[in-house]
This record gives C-alpha cells, structure tokens and sequence, in this order.
DNA sequence: ACCTGAACACCGTTCAAGT
DNA sequence: ACCTGAACACCGTTCAAGT
C-alpha cells in the first residue's frame, strides 16, 4: 500500500501513543481489521480506530491518505495471509484449485470485507504477488501470455465474485443494518408471492437450492473450459470473437 | 420495494412538498437514481434527497425505513426497466443470452450500482420477475426444477460479477474518493515493479487486456457449458458432488 | 518528528410540533 | 394526514498547536 510514502523510510523512534501501541502502517492495519470484523459494528471509522490504538483520529492521516486507503490495506493483508504456504504441484489444475480455494476459504472467514474484496483492487504488493502466481500457473497449463491474462481476470473475477456470493448467502450477522435478512437469498425466497410467478411456482419446493454455495459448480465450470481449450490449440468457445486478437 | 408498506393503499390526496414535487415512493426512487448519477457525488444522503426533491430530509422516512431501502429501490428499478421487453424465442440459448445481455447493458449504464447490484438482494417485485423469468428460460431448457434454480443462481451472479467488473474497469469518473485511478485493473497494471515478479515480467506487454471486459467470454462459457450438461443427461462436471442430490 | 485537539462541513434517524 | 425542524449522536479530514 502507499502507507508510509510520505514518510523516509529511515528507521527512527516514534513516539508510543497515549495506549503505549506503536503506530505505523501495520499496527493500524490491524487494529482496522479487527475493528471490521467485531461483533457490533460493521463500518471502519477512523474515530473508532483512534480509540482502538489509543490515539487521536487523526493520527492516521500520517500513515495513510484516507480511510479507504486502510481497507484496502486491511484486503490486502487478507490476500497476503491466504496465499502463505502456497506450494506448486505438478498438476496446473490442482495448483490453479488450491489458488482458488484459499481465496475462497479467506472470503468466507471474513465476510464483512468479501464484497469489497470482490469488486476493487487493492493495488498492494500481496495482489500483485496473486497475480503472479496465477498468471505463472496460467503460462505453466500451456497458455500464451495473452491468454494467461485474459484467463487470469476471467478466472480470478468469477472466483472472487461467487466467493462473495456465498459470503453474503451465509450471513454472518443479521443485525447489520445494511444486511438485513429480506435482503440475502435464503430468506428473500419466503417472500415470493404465490400465483403471480408462474415458473417460481414451478420451483418453489427447491428455491431453498438459491442459497447454497455455488463456488464449487463455478470453479468446475471453469477449470473443465480452461482444459477442454487447451485439449484444441484453436482454443476458445465458438462465440468468442474477441480472443488472442 | 417495502416502500409505502406503512401507509394503507387508500387513495389520498398528498400535500405537496415545498417545490410542489409530490412525495411517493416512486418519485424518491427517481430523485434517488438521478442523485447516484449526478457527476459530482457519489453517495446517495437523504439530505440531498430532501434538497432534490424539495422537501425536508425527514420526510423520505415516511417512504422508506431507511436510506438503505431507497437504494434497493433504485437498484429495483434499473432491474425493471432492463427487462422492458424481453420477448421469448425458439432457442433457449438465444433468450438466455438476451437476458444477460440486458443486465450487462444496465450495469455499464449506471456504474455506480453495478457494484451493489452484483451482490446485493434487492427484494423488490423486479427482482422476483427476473428470476421468474431467467428460471423459465432453463425449465424451457429441459433442466429440472432443481438444475434449473441452482444454474439460474450460478449463471446471474457470474453475469452480474462480470458486468460489475467491465462496470468498474471502464472506470466513469476518476475524481471519485472511493474509485482512485489506481484502484482499477487498467492503472493498477502500470504499478508493479520491475524484477520482482518473473511471471508479470513475462506478460507485461500483454497485462492491458486485464482492463478488457470479461463478459463476452464467461457468457459464452456457461451457455456452452450448460449446452454440454443437457447434451448428456448425468450432467454435470466431474468434480461436482453436490448437484442433483 | 510525531501526535493532539479544535474546528469545519458534513452524515442518518427520531420525534414532538406544526399545518 | 403529512411534512417540518430541531435535536442527537455520529462521520472524515485539515491544520495550527503542542511536546
């Protein structure tokens, strides 16, 4: 993250704060995410924050440009964690799922930051690390360098988005104000009205299946295209014009 | 929308407002949509709510429960209006790519809500049409009401995710907080350092087409995918344990 | 050099009061 | 019956001042 640009990257004392933490990037990283993952409180503020590390709101402001600049340092971090230990197979498919999983796996272990996670880049150094190490996957199954990238942000989008699908599918906590139960699949199901919908009367015995996971379905689908292209060097769907131009 | 829900549908005058709007659930949802697309601000506040429609803040809460709820309705809408129309053919491949076609053109349209359309349940009457219609497509398929609702959730969220993707790589306005130049895959590529990751050193003159839209191709691989499913009725890709149970 | 605290310009929501 | 306006409890961010 652009954290500490402003500042030298000379070691020097810092002063602790009035709670004896010492601030810096990672110190307020961390407290963000814990602060974003208790109970009450859905939303980072930097007031609470200030509280949490014992030091004034605006203290902050030294360390990073704005609030949203900390959630993405926070998402970063998340990426960073999920992807320690990662080994290499000698199977891409198995390497490409175990990417996949881990994503996965973190999504769901932190739903309040999935959505965000899903739809923005943190532009820090673990997502850069992600994306190599997809895109070196991708190069490794026999794909071009054009095709490594185009498959990487099919690949890694749809991932990340039914990751956070199921994250919100699973709803952490109903009483978020922004996530009340009307507004998750399982419980949206309940308030169809009957007679007006012809073909969600036809299924309304297995509209319960709206809230299960559909990562795994999604991560096959995938991952069967991606082999089946490389089984036919001439390699993309019939409809897709817009490939390896 | 749970809009008026309060209020009992009896026909009554309504007083108007100060600048002579009249207050409805349906005319906050417009004042609503135009403040989201207005150049300047990106947030939805029911204070501006009330200087738009030339009321008092406070009077939105007689509409709706919360300022929440009024962006549900807009996201409501949009769904409303891209479905104006939607005819059904003699191929199931062809309606369901009219469908997502729609959406698709809706996300791009207001970028703004691509992102909270993607993961969020509106719970109003246009949402429960959509589905009604996007299940109809698959029963008419010759998926079973089971198949049918689980790839009706698989297909929409992967839709919806891509769109929200292409919605935000496009990138509308750059002075917003929240979306910085750097936060999009198309700036973000021109950031990563040289020589420390082998495998983005290796795509790097192929790393634009990470800000290309991904939605063509995932369409065309879950029509393709879901083509191949019915061509042999067991179904479904190898790995998947959890369908059809 | 780093943290503080006041100040500014905002928020959402409630509720008694007006008309 | 419907809208208003004050009040309450919050926000993010800036900047001069403290230590």
């Amino acid at each position: 993250m652009d954290g500490p640009a402003r500042i030298p990257a000379e070691r020097r004392r810092r002063r602790p704060t009035r709670s004896g933490t010492v601030l810096s990037a990672e110190s307020i990283t961390t407290a963000a995410l814990a602060l974003i993952e208790a109970p009450g409180g859905n939303a980072l503020t930097v007031r609470k924050l200030g509280a949490a590390l014992g030091c004034d709101p605006s203290s902050v402001y030294r360390y990073f440009p704005d609030t949203d600049a900390i959630l993405m340092a926070a998402a970063d971090r998340l990426i960073h964690d999920s992807l320690q230990g990662l080994t290499r197979s000698d199977s891409w498919e198995r390497d490409l799922r175990d990417f996949a999983h881990r994503l996965h796996r973190s999504m769901l272990a932190h739903p309040r930051l999935a959505m965000v996670r899903a739809s923005r880049v943190t532009a820090g150094p673990a997502e850069a690390h992600a994306i190599d190490t997809g895109i070196g996957i991708l190069l490794r199954a026999g794909y071009t360098p054009l095709q490594a990238v185009r498959r990487y942000r099919l690949f890694v989008d749809t991932i990340l988005a039914q990751a956070a699908a199921d994250a919100a599918a699973q709803n952490p906590d109903p009483q978020d104000r922004d996530e009340r139960p009307d507004r998750t699949w399982s419980e949206y199901q309940h308030g169809f009205p009957t007679g007006e919908y012809p073909h969600l009367d036809a299924v309304r015995s297995e509209l319960f299946a709206m809230g299960e996971p559909t990562f795994p379905e999604i991560l096959d689908l995938m991952i069967q295209s991606f082999a089946q292209q490389l089984d036919r060097p001439d390699g993309t769907p019939e409809h897709t014009a817009t490939d390896d131009a």
